[in-house]
DNA sequence: CTTTACAAGTTCCAAAATGAAACCTACTAT
DNA sequence: ATAGTAGGTTTCATTTTGGAACTTGTAAAG
C-alpha cells in the first residue's frame, strides 16, 4: 500500500498519521506551540532542510493546521499560526513527550517541565475519563465498533484491520445483521 | 539534518519520534493494542510492505517496545507482544484517535468507541493535571526548562530549539548564572 | 506420493522521498 | 558597493519505500 492512500482507511489513528506521521511535520508543530511563526525560525531549531520544511509547512496550511498569514509586503513575508485544528494536536506532543521524559532520558532529566496555572503545580499530563476524570489505561477501556464501522459492514465493506470476532460480537448483541458473504475491504 | 541524528536531539518530542515517528510503526503499535501479534496479521491488516514490515518490528523489538516470543519451534514462528516501554504508548495511540475522530469523519461517524469499564459509561479520553485533576489545554501550561536543559546550559550547549528568552528567564528568576558566550547546540 | 497451503521472512529492483548545497528575489543596513 | 536578512526554489546524489517473486520447513488434502 502506498502512504498516499492511508487517508481513506477506516482508522482514525490511520487518517490522523496521514497529516502528521512523516518525519518532521509534529516538530514543526511542537514549534508552534513553543511559539514559532517564521520560516527562518523553523528551519534554525529544527535542522530539516529548507526543502522539505516548505512542503511541511504547505501541506499544514493545505489541511488547515496551520493558517499562513502576510505580516509585510514588499518583500513579501508571512508567519504561520496554529489553527483551532492544529491546536487540537496538543495532546499527542504532550503524550509524545510524556513518553520521551519517562523512555528516552540521556541522563540529564527532563528537558521541558510543565506547570499547570491553575492548581499552580507541577504536572504530568494523563488521560482520563471525561465522563468519571478517572485515570485511563489500556486496560481500562473496552473498545466498541462505532458507527463508522457498523455503516461500513453494512454496506459489506470489511476494514481489515478490525477483528472481527469483535465486530461479530458486537453485531449479535445488538441484533444486527451483517452480510458475511460480502468481501473485505471497500 | 539526517533522521538518525534525531534521537540525540534535547527534546522528548524529537527523541519518541526517533523511535515512533516513521510512516508505519505507530500503525503496527495500534494493531497490536487491538490484540495483533503475528507477522501475517499485521501484514494482512496494514497493507504494508512484508519488507518494511519485518525492519519495523525488528526496530520495536531492538527499542524494547515489543518482544519477539518463540511460540514453535520448527519452523520457527514467534509473535511480538507489547512491553510495558510498548504498553505506555498507548495515551499517544489514544490522542491520535481522538484527533482524527474530530476532525477526519469521513461521514459515517467514529470507527470505534470507548467504554470506560471503571464508571461504565462511553469515554473520550482527555488530558488532564496528575496533581489536580483539572482538563488541560495548550492554554493552561506553562513550559518551564527542566534539568535536561538546565545542565546543557551550563556547560555551555544551546538546544536550538528552545526559544533563549524562556531559559533566560528562567535562569535570571533561579538566579543561575549562564555563559552566554558559548555556542548553540552541543 | 504429489500438490497445495501456511507462516515468516528474504531478495531484487524500480519508484518515491529526502538532504545538502547553491541560487534567486527584494528589500535594509553599513 | 557590499553584506545581511527572509523566504523560498532548483538541482542532484543518496536513502527509503513498495511490490512482486522467491525461500524454508512443515502439515494437510487429494
Amino acid at each position: 500500500m502506498r502512504w498516499n492512500d492511508i487517508d481513506s482507511e477506516v482508522c482514525s489513528v490511520a487518517r490522523t498519521l496521514s497529516v502528521v506521521g512523516d518525519r518532521w511535520t509534529l516538530l514543526v508543530l511542537r514549534d508552534c506551540f513553543l511559539g514559532t511563526r517564521r520560516f527562518e525560525e523553523f528551519q534554525k531549531s529544527i535542522g530539516m532542510s529548507r526543502h522539505r520544511l516548505t512542503d511541511r509547512l504547505n501541506k499544514l496550511v493545505e489541511n488547515a493546521l496551520l493558517e499562513k498569514k502576510q505580516y509585510q509586503n514588499n518583500p513579501p513575508r508571512s508567519e504561520y499560526v496554529l489553527t483551532q485544528k492544529g491546536l487540537d494536536i496538543y495532546p499527542v506532543l504532550v503524550s509524545l513527550t510524556g513518553w520521551g521524559n519517562k523512555w528516552m532520558d540521556d541522563g540529564d532529566g527532563i528537558p521541558l517541565e510543565y506547570h499547570h496555572k491553575g492548581c499552580d503545580h507541577q504536572t504530568q499530563p494523563v488521560l482520563s475519563c471525561d465522563h468519571c476524570g478517572e485515570q485511563l489505561g489500556p486496560r481500562d477501556v473496552r473498545v466498541v465498533p462505532g458507527p463508522g464501522i457498523i455503516e461500513k459492514f453494512k454496506r459489506g465493506e470489511r476494514p481489515v484491520y478490525i477483528p472481527k470476532k469483535l465486530v461479530n460480537q458486537y453485531a449479535e448483541k445488538m441484533n444486527i445483521s451483517l452480510d458475511d458473504t460480502a468481501n473485505k475491504k471497500g
